[in-house]
DNA sequence: TCGTTAATTAGCATTTATGTTAAACAGTGA
DNA sequence: TCACTGTTTAACATAAATGCTAATTAACGA
């Protein structure tokens, strides 16, 4: 279900991450909306969002012809929940790195 | 400097997400440990070594002739970084979520 | 029903990623 | 110096990702 390689797969194409940081900031929009600005054809988009979608990164709903895409906010989550599995690492190594510096400081 | 597409295109393949995910519980390691358990032929692990290394997410020095890799946690944090600027998007969403749910329950 | 709008699917070309084996390079220690 | 260990680079084959145009599907509204 939380397949992490497959999450960041998705938002390892620059278009694919700019859609949904601008879904996350502008909510949910029809496929014509989210193309404006971009120079990419409408069925590169397509399949874009179709990998953004089998990723679970975002949902999509139907209004007459339209098709409404949305980020889904447990995919953000569990990227996060994954960094937070490992803060203890991060926290621990970037206070040792910090203190180190804070050494280097005082030796001028 | 901060190429979140670039880092979860590094971390979107299973080896090396595998790698990061060890190096992080088990410190920093020579190639050959590193390979150990994997079926992985070492120059194919050479090269996602320096795929993660391209990215910023693993650091590398020498120590006679092993190459000792370790991850950055800046890396991560980098990461973290990210799902935190857009917390406010994923809290709300999945608040009004567990609402939805709640008002759910209540009908039954 | 028919034309229009919105989006996806099909088919194809090109680039990028990944893996393998063979060869090269660098440091160690006899 | 020479053989050994550890790792990387070279050369190549194959699979996967991405983009395009043309064709198809689906829903709306006159």
């Amino acid at each position: 279900m939380t397949d992490l390689p497959k999450l960041f797969s998705a938002l390892s194409d620059p278009t694919r991450f700019a859609i949904v940081e601008r879904l996350m900031t502008e909510g949910e929009l029809p496929v014509a909306d989210i193309r404006q600005g971009s120079t990419i054809s409408a069925p590169a988009m397509s399949r874009h969002l179709n990998v953004l979608s089998e990723a679970g990164i975002v949902s999509r709903r139907a209004k007459a012809q339209q098709r409404l895409y949305a980020v889904r906010p447990e995919a953000i989550q569990t990227i996060n929940d994954w960094t937070l599995n490992h803060r203890e690492f991060w926290e621990a190594s970037l206070a040792r790195l910090e203190e180190a510096l804070m050494q280097e400081m005082k030796k001028k």
